[in-house]
DNA sequence: GCCAACGTTGGC
DNA sequence: GCCAACGTTGGC
């Protein structure tokens, strides 16, 4: 018995890795992320979750594409990389600090839902993590409801 | 580039 | 354990 299937929205640059780039290398090993609730929410992903592929810091954010988990949790190598940016020398091979998942490239969106419209819909939406006052949450989930309402909108 | 929000760090 | 200082995120 699988659990039922969960939805999350992930957030990305798209200087640095956007849809499109996802859409090149299949599938991508998400690291770097140096947040522990943003971690805690990649340890309770499950093989075939829902992704929502969220642009920030760009001209029009919001949601630009699915993807897909492709495997559990597991111990992001760049943490023990002296080299990397995401290096923490805090962090022990024996009880690895950080975790993170392989994202799969779905679909690229016809349009990008923005975050203002997203904004716009609060009421049908109902709470939700990235439209909450200061959020900086770059992993967070969403709800079956909020999954198929935000797609609607495409 | 600005700045509000928020997480982390480190002195005490 | 408190809290000021500092760094980062991310919309605008």
């Amino acid at each position: 018995m699988s659990a039922r299937k969960r939805y999350w929205l992930m957030k990305t640059e798209p200087d640095t890795f956007s849809i499109d780039d996802l859409a090149k290398v299949k599938t991508e090993p998400w690291t770097g992320v140096r947040n522990y609730q943003a971690r805690n929410h990649m340890k309770e992903m499950q093989v075939g979750d829902g992704v929502l592929f969220y642009h920030s810091s760009c001209e029009v954010p919001g949601i630009a594409g699915v993807a897909t988990v492709a495997n559990t949790a597991y111990p992001d190598p760049t943490q023990f990389d002296k080299n990397s940016d995401y290096f923490d020398a805090k962090s022990a091979r024996e009880q690895p600090r950080w975790e993170m998942v392989d994202v799969s490239f779905d679909r690229k969106l016809k349009r990008v839902i923005p975050l203002e419209e997203i904004k716009a819909h609060a009421d049908e939406l109902g709470p939700f993590a990235l439209t909450q006052r200061g959020n900086r949450l770059s992993v967070l989930p969403v709800s079956a409801a909020q999954w198929k309402f935000l797609l609607s909108l495409e």
